[in-house]
DNA sequence: GTCTATAACATGATAGAC
DNA sequence: GTCTATCATGTTATAGAC
């Protein structure tokens, strides 16, 4: 558990950590409004200054999970320039989607806990959102492919639909007190790279 | 689109039936029981005669969803009789999962687009029922490792969470309408057999 | 300007009498 | 099945404290 860079300091920032939290074990619609002041030691309505709706306040909750998400991608990008094993560029994007996951508190994880308790307004409002981290990942994998290093007859848009779903579900049942991120990321990668047939 | 088998009789079912199809579009906590209630023409206090509760309600849902995926999984069991080609036996099995969720109304595609807008305690309880049809996965994909079709050094665990994720994604964007069920299972099964490396 | 409390309203889930 | 009543919750308006 890596600790928030910043103790939050603003009664906005304090009412988004404990919305955070409540959403990404209660989900969307079991969180009130009342918990999430409770928390913060205010009432109800005083949230209604630092934020429009409760719809509003869980698309900042998922807008700072996205920017979590996107920092670790560029962070990792970087720390990669000049490596050219396309194995390995992909097994490092697929560690740190999971470290963004596991490892950086209930914001990022509420995309796949709490993202489908949310009425479809907030869903299809989060989408541009999400988009701008899907770019990124879909640049990656039509880079890998255009080196030669995945195969032409695979479609990496279902490519990256295939490895967001199985690392996002993980979230669902991996349990980072027990099992190790670094070995299931090999794992999650050797079955994609190589495939499941003998 | 598959039409139901028989046309809703008694009151339950019409509430069932209204149910799903609200669920699936609104999830759980947009969906009022006074909406379900006037697309049935009742009066939303009515369906407690029906339904101890709306949480009831929903995992009556779900609980047909699940019969009706089981139901599938077993006719392609029966068959594939005979058939011995283990990545036939899978592609079989995972279009018949695209069939369940994509031509059999909405009480399937709720396990995906509204399972998680419901508050914990109700997906909580639902999770036995999945596991009925979960461990019939298991059981095959153990078994066409067992036989040597599929590498030793894969977790079949590991890969049922991987397939699932790929198919149950797909609700949120394959549109069947627009792409063909048989391609699109193919193309999965492309992925997951061969790999992605060159 | 910034933050919060209070009170009141509308809607929805739910229980019970009929 | 209906009808009525109750309680919780999102929301707004208003006012008060720093």
């Amino acid at each position: 558990m890596v600790a928030p860079l910043l103790e939050p300091v603003t009664g906005r920032e304090r009412v988004l950590d404990a919305a955070a939290e409540r959403f990404v074990v209660q989900g969307y619609a079991a969180t009130t409004l009342r918990q999430i002041a409770g928390d913060v030691g205010i009432k109800a309505g005083s949230i209604y200054h630092h934020f429009d709706s409760k719809d509003e306040l869980f698309a900042a909750v998922l807008q700072q999970g996205i920017d979590v998400m996107v920092a670790a991608f560029e962070r990792v990008t970087t720390d990669l320039d000049g490596e050219i094993d396309a194995r390995t560029r992909l097994a490092t994007h697929v560690r740190a989607h999971l470290g963004a996951l596991f490892e950086h508190g209930p914001f990022t994880a509420n995309h796949v806990t709490a993202f489908f308790t949310a009425p479809p307004e907030v869903r299809d409002r989060s989408v541009p959102i999400r988009d701008a981290y899907e770019a990124r990942w879909t640049e990656l994998l039509d880079d890998l492919q255009s080196t030669g290093a995945i195969r032409q007859r695979v479609d990496t848009g279902l490519l990256r639909l295939t490895l967001f779903g199985t690392m996002n579900w993980s979230v669902e049942w991996f349990d980072p007190q027990r099992g190790n991120l670094d070995e299931f990321a090999a794992e999650i990668i050797d079955q994609f790279w190589n495939g499941v047939a003998t």
